[in-house]
DNA sequence: GTCATTTATCATGC
DNA sequence: GCATGATAAATGAC
């Protein structure tokens, strides 16, 4: 019993939160503009981490997910690298 | 033939901008399927880790024995283990070393 | 050995 | 009911 309590705390923080929409967008555009290869540097990472306002842990994690679970699903992923594509080019447009 | 946990490698070149994306094909063959470790297992390498961080070849080898485990199996869990406890360390310096705090609220 | 990963699983949000 | 963030096995670079 106390072991199931112990561990109950300790993954305690596992209790999860969602990114803020604006951190999830700069997330993604990192992410779709390096689509050839989306491994941030550390310094990337401290950067992406200052800017969505979250750990650099949590910015590894985004993107371990994000890999993995992009390539499970490409044909669904096109439509939103297709988006930020876009976004992309009407930058460059202006 | 192929093992069971194989998975393809994804060759798909229909790529919108014409990317190929190297980083998607997975790069080894034949990778072991992840498999959680039952609550006895994970507990009787948690009381050694108690005692000795790193773990010596002799002890190694009657903790695979005893948990039905191999000894790549128990190396790996202590090199996580270490990895996991920086971690935890990183996050409270100088707070509670057990890392077994109430979290506020 | 460390350490950034890959992958499956877990726990939660909604 | 899945989407999403965090963690647990497992690999590989160095």
């Amino acid at each position: 019993a106390v072991m199931i309590l112990r561990s109950r705390f300790l993954d305690a923080r596992r209790k999860r939160r969602n990114f803020s929409k604006q951190a999830t967008e700069v997330l993604n555009e990192y992410f779709y503009g390096h689509l050839s290869n989306p491994y941030p540097s550390e310094e990337a990472k401290e950067d992406l981490a200052r800017q969505c306002n979250i750990t650099v842990s949590q910015v590894s994690n985004w993107f371990g997910n994000k890999r993995i679970r992009y390539k499970k699903n490409m044909a669904k992923a096109q439509e939103e690298a297709s988006l930020y594509a876009a976004k992309k080019n009407a930058h460059v447009a202006l | 033939p192929f093992p069971s946990g194989y998975s393809m490698p994804n060759l798909d070149g229909s790529l919108n901008d014409g990317a190929q994306l190297e980083w998607t094909s997975s790069s080894h063959s034949m990778r072991k399927k992840r498999k959680p470790y039952t609550k006895a297992q994970t507990l009787e390498l948690e009381k050694e880790f108690l005692y000795n961080t790193y773990v010596s070849k002799q002890k190694r080898w009657e903790l695979a024995k005893y948990l039905h485990l191999t000894e790549r199996q128990v190396k790996i869990w202590f090199q996580n283990r270490r990895m996991k406890d920086k971690k935890q360390k990183q996050r409270a310096p100088g707070g509670d070393p057990t890392g077994m705090l109430m979290p506020p609220g």
